[in-house]
This record gives C-alpha cells, structure tokens and sequence, in this order.
DNA sequence: TTGTACGCGTTATCAG
DNA sequence: CTGATAACGCGTACAA
C-alpha cells in the first residue's frame, strides 16, 4: 500500500504538501494540487486510517453498544443497525459492532479507554442505566436510544410513546371502543426497568384514565404460547373487553389466534392493534393486523447523526429527539360491536 | 488518558519493558512485571488500540460486508451479525459493520485500502460476485459467507442447501406426499444469481427427480400478497399438489392462508414446510409452521473465527464450512391424504 | 505557496 | 532479562 511519501516523492512534493492538498487546511496552489492529485491515483493511494487517527486524534470510528442477551425488538433492530452503519459511512464514518456481555460497564469502560472510538450510540437504555454514569463521566460524546428515568441534560433518540399510545387509544376509541386492554412485555422486562415497557403502561394508564376508560393491563412473556395463554384469561376474566393493544410481537400471533379459536371474531368482536411494530410483521397475521410501526430507521439515523455532531462541534446542543410509532390500520381493527363508528378509522 | 510511557515512569522502567510485560512477547522477571502491573491499574492504563495497530501492523479490526438494499434474510440476519460480533470480541476483535451501496466494488476496495481492517466477512454473496475477484487480489484475508459458482480455493461458511432439501423431502416423502412444489424467492433473485434461489432450486429439481417425483417450482415476491397469489394460482393449476416447500418466509403466511381460506385444511390436505426460516417465525403462524431453521448463528461465529485464523496464521488451511438447516416439525406438515403415515414424523 | 521537524502511542530491532 | 532507538503513516506548528 502506497503511503504519502511514495505520493510526495512522485509528485516532486513534501509529504505536507500531500497532505494539505488532501485536507484542504491551509491553501495548495492549482498546479501542485492537480500533480498530487494525479501521483495519488497513480499510486492507487488511500490515506492509512490509523495513523491518521493517531495524528489527529480523531478515529471517525464510532461504536453501537448494544446488550447481547435478549432477543429485544426482533426486526426492528435490524433496520435500526442498518440505517445506523448506512449513515456511518454517508457522514465518512465507521460503526463498530460493541455487544456487551454481563459486566455492561466493564466492557463500555473498556472500549472507551481503547481510543479507537470518537463517540458512542448507547443501545437499550433501561431506566437505570450504569453505562449511563460511567459515560457521563468520559469526554466521548454519546448518544441513548431510549432514555434513563431522568436523562436531564442527556442527548437521546427514543420513541415517543406517549404519543404512540394516544394514537392508539384515538384510533379504537374513534371506533367506539370502550373496554381496551393492554398486552404487554413480560414482568421481568418491567422489573428491569425497560424503558418501552415501563413508559408504554404508565401512558396508557394515564390516558385511559383520562378518558374515563378502565386500565387493563397484562404482561407477558415473549412468545406465542404466552400469549396465547394470557389472552385466554384475559377474555375469560374480562369478557367485556373489546380491543387489545399489544406491543409483543411473538405475543401477539398468540393472542390473536385464541381470541379467534375462543369464537371471537376479530375485528368483529375484538379489535386488535400491535404497536412498536412494524406493517411487515402485520402483514405475515391473517388477518392483518393492524399495527404501529416502531421508527427504528430513523432512530439509527438520527442517533448516529447526533453524535457525530456532537463529535465535530462540542458545543452544539443536545439533541432529544421523541418519534412516535406510525399507524397503519390494516384487517384487525373495527368498529366495537353494537357501534355505529363515527370517526373514520385509518390512515390516510 | 494514560500512556506506556505514563506507565514506564511510574514503574521505573523503559518502555519497552511496559510493551512485553503486557504481550508476553518476550521473558519479563516476575518483579518488574508486577511493578508495571501495579502502575498500570494504578494509572488505569489501557493500551491504545490505534498506536498498537500502527507499529503492530495489525488491527485486529475485521469487517462485515453487506449489500444495504436489499431486505434478504430478515430475523436471520440479526442472529447472524450479532453472533459475529460477538465471536469477534471472544477473539479481542471489533467489528465494523460496512454497507455497500450501488458501487460495491469500489467501496469495498476503499475499504481494504485505508488499512483499517486486518480481514473481511462478505456476507450475500452472489452466484457471480466482482467483490470476490477485487478481493483474491488482495491480501486480506477474507471469508465468504454464501459461495460463488465455482468457490475454487475459497474459504466460505454457506447453507448446505442439498442437504435442507434432502432433509425437507425426507420429511415429506415420509408422510406421504407425492407430489411436492416449490414456492422459491422471486424472478429477480434468481436472475441476479442469489445463491439460496439457485441452488434450493437445483437441488429440489435434481432430488424430486431421483426420487421420480413431478418437480414443480414457483417463484413468488418477498410478501405475503404475493405468497397468496402465487399459492391460489399454483392449487388452480395443480390441484394434486399436497405439499409446499417454500422459502420465503413473507410469502409463506399469505400462501398458508390463501389455501386454507381456498378450503383446503393444512395440514390435512396440503402440508406446508418453510426452509431457511427458524421456529420463531415458525411460532407466529396458527398453526404453527413446520420450518427447517437457518443457521444465522452457526455463520456467523465460523465465519469470524475462520478470518480470524487467516489472519493469525496466513498458511492455514481454507475454510468451507456448509450447514444444513435443522428441522422442527411443527402443525402445517402431515400425512398425505389417503396414506397411512409409515414413517414417524418429527425430528429425534 | 511550500518545506522542515516533531509528535501521536506502540511495537520491533539491536545492543548490552 | 532490560534499555535505547528507530520505525509505523500522518497532521500540524513553525519557518521560509
């Protein structure tokens, strides 16, 4: 591989000058850039990452922390992972993949203190989050996808879900639904303190209350047979319940098939709406559930983005961003029974 | 941030002492080793992993190649770059994930040239492959996951996809059926050499020959819409068929659910088995999908590991790695109508 | 506008 | 067993 002195040497230039024209931090003349320009593709030559980094101290590697363990948002993640490296490289960046294993903090200490990343997009952030400390007290810039139980001055991306569930609850209630139920991750999750699940029931909590609705919430594990076995209680202690929000995929297809094996037709007698979700998944139900879609594309764009910023300018302002789930009413949501539906369902 | 040199001071000893007490490169006395040990956590000291690369000429950085379009294996995809990462940091390795746009060679080239990367995982790859070519005349080491035509001296991880169809053809043939059609990837994935689609294909044909059987192959859209069409046509046209190998996981739902709606039961009259899926999407259907799991994981880890032992050692010997898929018998396969099932069903 | 010289934090070579 | 010293490839004050 061709470093800058082969360059220099061919173009009868100082290794500086090579490097000046290629930066563009202090002025080359027409002629000499063109020469260099020239003896580069010559040499076929690529300036060496490392020692670059090493010079100026500044990598443009960046690191995605993310704990290894569960299985958390299933399709989502990918998406998210994807958009993420995707805007890596648009910005000249690298991502690294940083799975972490039991000592969370241990491991982030560690890469942190490798000085091969200039900033971190901090993956599953639970309400609790040691990374978080232990961040806060390191120069590298970071972005939480999610966000700790108070991220005072904390940059984060995360979805918005208080807006999600009034979506949620606007859409059935538009529909005539009175008696809603909440289907959500299993108890462990909350005990953990993940944020989606903790911050997904205290909205719906909340709001149902505001609207004069009873709160029925149910965890579940993350599986169909869970949920098939939480919506068989459920519709058997509570038959007066006429849609369910779900946000559990694997649960979901459970839920769905034994309402309907029960003798409930959905969406005739249950609507059913799938947030933090995708149409994709949705679309592989029969019938098709209507879901919110989890804005994991974005979520990756725009922490890798903040970061980055904040990596070139310090200073710039913390970036705390709240996206909500995306609506898109397919076959499993309707008009309550008995109801002449008022509002009319959908998107747009 | 401390340094070696940060170290050596407080040790009393040369830098290059530091240096071996940590790589064990060469006999360091007990004495001092601990000495520098004791400045080392008492500095917090951690080696900086660019310098290191620099004057090691070894990153220990690989890279996991992708093409970003497409949207290919889906859940599988997620096992396999998280099982990959997390081989690479058993090994002491990052893991920079690099999506290639529409110019996958010179980007990949690009990537090979900044030096940041002591090896490569190219993930799909195709039939035809010009990553491939650029690569062989490198030397970076390199591991395929997915194989070209003729993977002459290559070191590649892949599916063993004669085996995934023996297997699922086994299944089958042993309850029965006789007369077994293929719902395969789209056109499109054919025709631009995707090496599941050709060689599933290939294989299906050659081993329902041998066994005297009809070869009937579909290829059908990656969505469930298209899964429906597809199915309904294929029953108008071949009401005798009684099982469907599909791979094609969105296409599957859609397929299962037009034949049921089209009256026929499953599995009671038409068996249905999805190849290169998993259990987990399996367990989303009612009833619940017979599928032979995609080794993601498996890949994954031997594809780093195999890269990785290149790089260590340039002399070992190639890698070719082929996993059959593993079968779960689940509720959509049984015995064909008017058979008496002499064969147990099922996997041990 | 250009060149020189030094530093970034390690590893590797060569003495001792 | 240990210490100097020179790379590694590039960025960047400083000087011209």
């Amino acid at each position: 591989m061709a470093t800058m002195n082969d360059v220099a040497r061919l173009a009868g230039v100082s290794a500086s000058t090579v490097s000046y024209a290629l930066t563009g931090v202090r002025p080359v003349s027409e002629a000499t850039r063109e020469r260099v320009r020239v003896a580069m593709d010559q040499l076929g030559y690529r300036p060496n990452a490392l020692a670059r980094g090493l010079a100026s101290n500044r990598t443009r590697i960046l690191a995605l922390l993310f704990p290894a363990i569960e299985r958390g948002l299933g399709g989502t993640a990918l998406e998210f992972v994807t958009a993420a490296a995707e805007t890596a490289r648009e910005h000249g960046c690298h991502l690294v993949l940083w799975p972490t294993g039991d000592d969370e903090v241990g491991e982030t200490h560690e890469l942190v203190h490798q000085g091969l990343v200039d900033g971190l997009v901090v993956m599953e952030v639970k309400l609790d989050d040691p990374r978080v400390d232990l961040l806060r007290s390191t120069a590298t810039p970071f972005t939480l996808i999610g966000r700790t139980a108070r991220p005072d001055g904390l940059p984060y991306c995360d979805i918005d879900f208080e807006l999600t569930v009034r979506g949620a609850l606007d859409h059935l209630s538009g529909l005539g639904h009175e008696h809603i139920a909440l289907l959500s991750h299993s108890e462990a999750s909350l005990a953990a303190g993940y944020g989606p699940t903790v911050r997904v029931q205290k909205a719906f909590e909340q709001q149902t209350s505001e609207r004069g609705l009873p709160a029925l919430v149910r965890h579940c594990d993350e599986s169909a047979d869970a949920g098939r076995a939480v919506a068989a209680d459920l519709f058997r202690t509570h038959p007066e319940v006429t849609a369910l929000v779900t946000m559990n995929d694997d649960a979901t297809f459970g839920a769905v098939a034994e309402i309907v094996e029960g003798g409930r037709d959905v969406p005739g007698e249950v609507s059913v709406l799938s947030v933090v979700s995708s149409p994709r998944v949705g679309a592989l139900s029969h019938p098709r559930l209507t879901t919110m879609a989890a804005p994991g594309a974005e979520l990756g764009r725009l922490g890798v983005e903040s970061v980055i910023t904040r990596v070139e300018q310090g200073d710039s302002p913390v970036v705390r961003e709240l996206i909500p789930c995306r609506l898109d009413a397919q076959a499993t949501t309707g008009p309550a029974p008995g109801t002449h539906a008022h509002t009319p369902p959908g998107t747009p």
